[in-house]
DNA sequence: GATAGTAGACAACTTAGTTGTCGATATCGT
DNA sequence: ACGATATCGACAACTAAGTTGTCTACTATC
């Protein structure tokens, strides 16, 4: 039993690695086993139209070498491709796979499904209360960065 | 703008983050400074009678080894002492010292005014919402283990 | 054209975990 | 009593994801 106060931090990590390990059992049925928690998150920050490396680094909050990491990652299991800067000859723009537009929206689509579940087992008028508050508190320091959180994506 | 359904995680998260940053630099100007988000936790783990390297382990969902580095680490600052079990001479007892208790009092403490400042900006009621609506999502699968959160605690 | 800044690669290090192995000690069944 | 089996905690080697620092190539600006 734990002192009064260390409830809420525990609660919040609990339902955040739920979620995420309910997303990658599910996406490791759909044929995207090899798919990591951060490669979400870095597709998203991709966007449709690439960015550079550099880019990358300063959207997730980490340095332009952990970003780089990451960049080989998604494109060794093929979401992502590197070609060269048309305007930058030092630039290379990554840029999205089919294959990684699929992962997405097929995450997308999951973590939808898991809201449901929510929906279904609280209401959907908690659910929503949940999600209010925490925006209400987390948008009053400022957007929370995938980097700002260090090592969960294994 | 990212893909609807990614909001819930990243709320999750923000939020998490945001009570753990809040508690350490709370901490560091108590002359804590050194404690690291996993510290809390693993002395509540280690309680008040004191538990032996496996067994912490056990607790945290973490090997042996690992929770034998963690020991090291608290023990380095002072939070904890080692000693011989008496009924097993294999084993060797982890204590919390007096300033031990002290951190976990302080962190328990600030975590509450935490708590405090989400009731002043959201209602009583809302905060509550929060708390039984995770709570009736992590306990249907087990409860939550620290390990069960790999890397975060730097 | 010199100077200052940015892109991205390489190397070395840090941190927090893992597996595997091992000797010492406990425990349990016959 | 004793042998098989299990557990405690240490050591070594490895992995994963980040860091800082340094470097070259290229861009932009005065």
């Amino acid at each position: 039993m734990p002192r009064p106060g260390f409830e809420l931090p525990l609660l919040l990590a609990g339902t955040f690695r739920e979620l995420i390990d309910g997303l990658h059992a599910q996406l490791a049925e759909h044929g995207h086993g090899q798919a990591r928690p951060i490669h979400g998150f870095a597709l998203q920050a991709i966007g449709p139209d690439g960015i550079t490396v550099s880019e990358l680094g300063r959207r997730l909050g980490v340095t332009k070498q952990a970003a780089a990491k990451t960049a080989a990652g998604l494109e060794q299991i093929g979401y992502i491709t590197r070609r060269p800067s048309p305007g930058d000859a030092r630039a290379a723009v990554l840029t999205r796979t089919p294959r990684g537009e699929e992962m997405l929206d097929l995450s997308a689509a999951i973590f939808e499904q898991l809201r449901r579940d929510w929906v279904r087992r609280l209401g959907a008028q908690q659910v929503q209360a949940i999600e209010d508050g925490l925006a209400a508190i987390v948008t009053s320091s400022g957007g929370t960065k995938i980097g700002d959180l260090p090592g969960w994506l294994r």
